[in-house]
DNA sequence: CCCGCTTTGTGAACGTGTGCACGAGCGCGT
DNA sequence: ACGCGCTCGTGCACACGTTCACAAAGCGGG
């Protein structure tokens, strides 16, 4: 058992896999495998079996030739390189139709991220409870971050405001931002931001579906097999 | 006014990002811009001004030289190359907690993905209605994509039932799916498949915050600018 | 104990994406 | 009409990511 920590910097197409192995070895080791090949993990994923072993190889060499990864002890080391030892408390800025989704939807806070505080600047959705966590007023931002040590921050704005949140996060301590309003952030480079827009990913399927129309018009081809399966974030 | 036709295949990651220029170039239109310079659509949208031209030269010769671009004009190219020149009716599978906060969304149609139907296998959920749409049984679903002529659906199951409703989709004649659900969807090469997964941006949020605790400890660097903001999907 | 089978780990080649730097072209002022 | 300054378009070099192909290494059977 190696105990050397491979300390040298992850690539960030490679930690945007992680979590799908991850997911996938949990579920493996739910229905009692515990010794997976690349090639199945690969399978699993959807991607390539050189992928998954490259990918691993750099958190250590923790597969056993011949044989493959003990499910377990992957599973321990993925989560240690994530940082996914401890609980991730988030906080929600926006209880709209989307932030009260995410707060209802309990899968966060089973997956380690448990939603801690949930802030608005309208007044009537102040005192209203989603999925166990009562909304507060915006102005508690800094109080709920700094008490409860949130280091994370999901924006679940309209567009106008989310400049504004991203402003206040920032000024209570938050380092790292989910951002689902279709808005450029503009925050200190310290920040990490990543956003989901559900527009764009819904403009790049229609770019593919229009580029399909005009290439073969009247061509329909029924080809089977797996998916690519492209993941968006920025 | 060149009508010539580029044709060419435009690289994925610039495909990304049109939708990101089309917003900022709507938004600039709005407020009377009637021009502007790569530099400042860089600025706006948090990328590298050659990386602006570059991907806009993907698009044909649009531009003026010592001037800039023409924000009328270089949205209709956009929104032409994108196919957004004519709305894409959208079916939700799942009207659970996202797929009601998606329908009643309003933004979805505003950008030209209406909201046709939303099926649901539970039938307590069958007849209620969101966001203007009743919620249909899942047996209808062929039914919805054939009469409004769908092309793109969304899944908003839980795990388990995502597999199930992308095959329901797929045999129904959807040719694009947005799958929310953290499952690896299998499905025929022809459809093309992108993934908005919460709890993997999460996880990559909590590698970079581990690693920060673990790199500097008690080293809080208060370092501002504009941030890169990597958009997730696949 | 050794041999062959299996699967990992990785070097090397390839493809994609990014960013610099500069030539080409346009408008404006004189 | 001409030159000057500005900005686009793009060739080039570099970084990043993906895939192949193979040597190294463990396991099991005879």
């Amino acid at each position: 058992m190696p105990s050397e920590r491979p300390r040298r910097r992850i690539p960030e197409a490679t930690v945007a896999r992680l979590p799908v192995y991850l997911r996938i070895l949990g579920e493996q080791g739910d229905e009692g495998v515990e010794c997976v090949s690349s090639d199945r993990l690969a399978e699993l994923a959807g991607v390539n079996a050189a992928k998954v072993r490259k990918d691993l190889s750099y958190l250590g060499s923790y597969g056993t030739r011949g044989v493959g990864y003990e499910v377990a002890y992957l599973v321990y080391q993925i989560r240690r390189e994530l940082g996914l030892t401890h609980d991730w408390p988030v906080v929600i800025v926006g209880a709209g139709n989307l932030g009260q989704a995410l707060s209802g939807y309990g899968g966060f806070g089973q997956r380690g991220f448990p939603v801690v505080g949930i802030v608005d600047v309208d007044p009537a959705k102040v005192g209203t409870v989603l999925g166990g966590v009562r909304v507060r007023p915006i102005d508690e931002l800094t109080q709920i971050v700094q008490s409860k040590r949130v280091n994370i921050g999901v924006i679940t704005t309209p567009p106008g405001a989310a400049q504004d949140a991203a402003e206040r996060l920032v000024k209570a301590g938050i380092t790292s931002i989910l951002n689902f309003a279709p808005v450029v952030l503009s925050v200190p480079r310290s920040v990490e931001v990543r956003k989901v827009d559900l527009a764009v990913e819904l403009q790049i399927l229609s770019y593919h579906e229009q580029r399909r129309a005009s290439a073969a018009p009247g061509a329909l081809r029924p080809v089977s097999g797996a998916a690519p399966q492209r993941t968006a974030s920025a």
